[in-house]
DNA sequence: CGAAAATTTGACTTTAGTCAAGATGGGTGG
DNA sequence: CCACCCATCTTGACTAAAGTCAAATTTTCG
């Protein structure tokens, strides 16, 4: 996530980096999108993916307010990633050459983007771990869980109950696993008692239970 | 990989880094290790990994000569990898506040590191996708084929033989899966003839069909 | 050499995937 | 407002992939 400061401002202003709004469902950013700008949402939730030429993708991040969709990217061009809007999503793009300048004359802003590569880079490897060595119910537990920590994080949770814009598939991708199991678990889990989900909102309804299910600290 | 030039040479001289070595299956570096210094393997093969609470572990990477731990942890401490000496290894360490100043008179270098984030981050959305998409018998060709590619840039193959020091443990770690399932898929690629192990070394006998398994681009 | 670690193998179990068929639900055009 | 369409979700029966357990070998290391 990305904190504003002066600078920063200063850049949202600028005439190359106006945003855009582009409706649920469509591709925000695609693979061969990135040689030169970097895409920042400003709001709606949005899926960082790769696909594979079977058709199978792997979602390797939920975007929400206010994230860079990834911080390598700054640094160059990335490739394979594509960018799918869940909700409808405003987002900004920043030239990455005006970017680094900006980097080299403001301290305070590298010690941030450091921050966020740390972040990201601990993120990316809970991601292995949670795909190589947990099993389904805890994957899903602790996606859960993540995205009600990143939520509240920005105030986005009411209590409880949270925003979930999420689709099956989305889950399923995110997760490495199928619909199908995805949602027989949340189904178990709604029989549990663990949440309750209800017009693309949900709500924990036994975080002690969920945790020991999700193995969470 | 780091590739030296003047100023990492200067560097590798200073009497911080002198060099260290490791006999092989010990911890090169804990999880808590990371607050001051960053270490560099010089020698050997390590794994960094992350060991969760139950005793599995997920290795994210392994570590040949040349190789920086993580790049990410250049700019600030990262928390919970360790690091394990596969072979015997030896490593140097670096403090990480004598880099930053490095890196910010020299432009060459920041470039240079900003590449290692790149592929850094494109390792780990593989690594993603690896785990969350691909069958047993792909994750284990491409691990090899991945392998193959990194120890050639380093000029480490021997035509199509290499070095192969990793345990079924390593493996089975590195791809999500069970020593016994390793040993079961090792063994029908070698029944099918597209690799020999013998003697901690692994040839590739048939580069086309390894390729076909691991669907290798 | 001998103990400990690693590998191999087979029988059996568990987990998650595949397939198929309905149910639900939201949005659109008549 | 309703009828219809499409995407999504649900469920159950069955299959396939990988894990577990156990026991024998083999290799490695001290």
């Amino acid at each position: 996530m990305l904190t504003p400061n002066a600078d920063w401002h200063a850049w949202t202003l600028s005439p190359e980096s106006s945003s855009k709004t582009i409706p649920a469902r469509r591709t925000v950013w695609h693979p061969k999108d990135w040689t030169e700008f970097v895409p920042v949402i400003c709001s709606g939730w949005a899926a960082a993916s790769i696909v594979l030429s079977n058709g199978h993708r792997q979602i390797l991040s939920f975007l929400l307010p206010g994230d860079l969709v990834s911080t390598a990217s700054l640094f160059g061009p990335i490739s394979g990633r594509s960018v799918e809007a869940i909700t409808e999503v405003q987002y900004r793009k920043f030239r990455r050459d005006d970017i680094k300048v900006l980097l080299r004359k403001n301290q305070d802003m590298l010690d941030q983007v450091s921050k966020l590569m740390i972040d990201e880079r601990e993120q990316a490897d809970h991601l292995a771990v949670d795909l190589g060595r947990r099993m389904a119910d805890e994957r899903i537990a602790r996606q859960i869980l993540y995205l009600a920590k990143r939520l509240a994080k920005r105030g986005m949770m009411n209590g409880q109950t949270m925003a979930f814009p999420l689709r099956h598939r989305h889950i399923a991708d995110a997760t490495g696993l199928t619909i199908h199991h995805v949602s027989k678990v949340l189904a178990a889990f709604q029989r549990a008692g663990l949440i309750s989900i209800a017009n693309r909102s949900l709500t924990i309804t036994n975080v002690t239970e969920l945790h020991k299910v999700g193995v969470w600290p």
